[in-house]
DNA sequence: TTTAGGG
DNA sequence: CCCTAAA
């Protein structure tokens, strides 16, 4: 038995390290950090623990699959481009085909023509839409960003916006701004975007983060942080970005080049320019995520001894962002990208739960500390049908654990207060050594997985739920009394996922869960289809709500935060044009004034 | 299996 | 979120 994993090696890809490490340690503000130092060297672990080098054949899979990587960083646009450069990458990694406005590298060679044609499949069809709907969407945007403002335009005092000392960050007239806000604010807004608790202090480093992943976009400035209808303003490279991007014109945004002058949040308003829309880029953000787990802890401390949980943790993060291990990585799923081919390696050939203990050099605070990582398999509950089993055999539930987890050796890492969980991961485990035991749904999947890729067709599907383990760690499932199994956490929509959901419905109509499941949250397997529907049902009615999140509710206190204005614009525009307004509460939103605030009960579907 | 809608 | 009917 054997696995390939990753090992850290800064000698393979020379694109991938040129300039890194002389920037890791000074520019934790520069754009140039954005890149992993990581790079990985395929090796098989054979049982015994021997490294054995990787196949030719495997290799090759990895830089594909790293070359895709790369080129969805172009197709994301002109901003990474220039971020690009920033690496060090050749530049031959950079060069855009003017004649189409899509990428055409040196490196990418067959690859590409998958890429471009499965963009040609993309980025047409939003041009359609926005064609037929531009003139409406210029004219409805200016009356329907006014409802959601609080104030008119009668210059808001606007030093009071941007210089607010508690400013109402996530609606003015809006725009997101992130100035001034208290690293508590910082943490709570970068919570709702990522989904994910941060300790770092650092403002600088809270706020470029927020914004990038509310971008998508790593380009971004260290001056001011006001993001607008999802990208950041104040950007002197728009001009040049909007050329890249094409002709798509799709999102109202404002070019601004004074730096963080008092006028801008009145001429943003004023100044409508209609550029380039949105990309679509999971593997931007997800990089982003990823790579706050490093950032995280070069910016926490100096050099720390790390942690057991540190070493816990960043495995995790690995072995599921950047392990070869995890097939059609689920950062490559997305809009306008593809994996035409990702690692084909069956998780059936992965030993499991060995736990591989390697070493990384961790660019912790750039002291090259030798970090150990344990490279895990996945960890997931198991299908419903497994779960039916278990519902039904109660009594039998202790043994399988036992057993499983001293055939696997298993380490007892937690406590087994969770009991449910651990059967879940042994059994998981069990799948993939006793094929016999899966349900055929979880091998139908991959093969069909595998077909797709080797007929070029794939979208990239992600090996099932190889990436979910890790993410839905903490969702535990209960049983309900009537025998159904009920998520027990509601997992909180971050802003990036209801970004995603909102790209998502523009690009495949509202309706279309499914697909906009695969393309958009394929990494997010938590998010089922339904899910995705209920969650625009709940942005549509929040949309449509008298001007969002209102003052009313004055508590500072929101666990969560708002969704921005923005968004929730984009959500009505989408709304008209698929004509799926909600009954009565229809265009006249504007004139209702305060018309009786339909629900009461509104709940919150104003927030994430 | 996926969508739509009610609870 | 869950459940279910209908497609």
């Amino acid at each position: 038995m054997e696995t390939v994993v990753g090992v850290e090696n800064s000698d393979e890809w020379k694109f991938e390290e040129s300039g890194f490490f002389e920037n890791s340690t000074s520019s934790l503000s520069s754009p140039k950090y954005i890149a992993d130092p990581v790079v990985y060297k395929l090796v098989r672990v054979e049982c015994d623990g021997r490294f054995v080098p990787a196949t030719d054949d495997e290799v090759m899979e990895v830089e594909d699959f790293l070359v895709d990587d790369k080129t969805e960083m172009l197709v994301d646009g002109g901003k990474n481009a220039e971020c690009s450069s920033d690496d060090g990458l050749p530049s031959e990694m950079l060069q855009l085909d003017s004649s189409e406005g899509l990428p055409h590298s040196g490196n990418v060679k067959a690859d590409d023509e998958k890429l471009t044609s499965s963009l040609e499949e993309v980025v047409p069809s939003s041009a359609l839409i926005v064609d037929e709907n531009c003139k409406n969407l210029s004219g409805s945007i200016e009356e329907l960003s006014k409802p959601s403002d609080e104030q008119p335009d009668s210059a808001p005092s606007t030093s009071d916006v941007c210089n607010n000392q508690k400013p109402d960050f996530y609606k003015l007239k809006g725009e997101i701004c992130l100035d001034n806000l208290s690293i508590k604010e910082l943490h709570e807004f970068f919570k709702a975007t990522f989904g994910r608790e941060t300790t770092v202090k650092d403002k600088l480093w809270l706020k470029r983060r927020i914004t990038m992943g509310l971008t998508n976009s790593c380009d971004v400035a260290t001056t001011t942080f006001t993001i607008k209808d999802n990208k950041l303003v104040n950007k002197e490279n728009e001009e040049s970005c909007k050329n890249a991007e094409g002709s798509v014109e799709l999102e109202v945004e404002t070019i601004n080049n004074s730096n963080n002058s008092p006028t801008n949040c009145d001429a943003q308003m004023e100044d409508h320019n209609f550029v380039s829309g949105k990309r679509f880029n999971e593997s931007v953000e997800f990089d982003f995520e990823t790579e706050d787990l490093h950032a995280e802890q070069r910016a926490a401390k100096r050099v720390r001894k790390p942690t057991k949980r540190y070493i816990e943790e960043l495995s995790e993060a690995e072995s599921r962002d950047y392990s070869p291990k995890v097939h059609s990585s689920a950062k490559h799923v997305g809009f306008g990208s593809t994996s035409p081919k990702s690692c084909l390696r069956p998780v059936k050939s992965v030993s499991f739960n060995e736990r591989i203990m390697l070493t990384r050099l961790d660019s912790l605070g750039g002291s090259g500390v030798q970090v150990p990582c344990v490279s895990r398999i996945r960890r997931s509950r198991p299908r419903k049908n497994i779960k039916a089993l278990m519902r039904f055999h109660p009594s039998s539930v202790g043994m399988p654990t036992e057993v499983v987890r001293k055939a696997l050796a298993v380490p007892s890492s937690r406590p087994d207060s969770v009991l449910m969980n651990r059967v879940s991961e042994s059994i998981s485990a069990s799948e993939q050594i006793e094929p016999l035991l899966t349900s055929d749904a979880e091998n139908d999947k991959q093969c069909s997985a595998i077909d797709r890729v080797q007929t070029g067709k794939s979208l990239g599907l992600k090996q099932t739920d190889s990436s979910e383990d890790t993410s839905d760690d903490n969702i535990t499932t209960v049983p309900t009394v009537k025998g159904g199994m009920r998520r027990k956490h509601h997992r909180a929509w971050t802003l990036v996922e209801v970004m995603k959901l909102v790209e998502g419905v523009s690009k495949c109509g509202a309706g279309r869960w499914s697909e906009i499941k695969r393309l958009a949250f394929a990494s997010y397997s938590y998010r089922t289809s339904v899910d995705l529907k209920d969650k625009w049902r709940n942005l549509l009615k929040a949309s449509f709500a008298q001007s969002p999140p209102d003052e009313g509710m004055n508590s500072r206190k929101h666990a969560s935060v708002p969704i921005p204005a923005p968004i929730l614009l984009r959500v009505r525009q989408l709304a008209e044009m698929h004509s799926q307004m909600p009954p009565n509460l229809g265009s006249n939103s504007s004139l209702g004034g305060v018309s009786g605030r339909s629900s009461v009960h509104e709940t919150r579907s104003g927030y994430l």
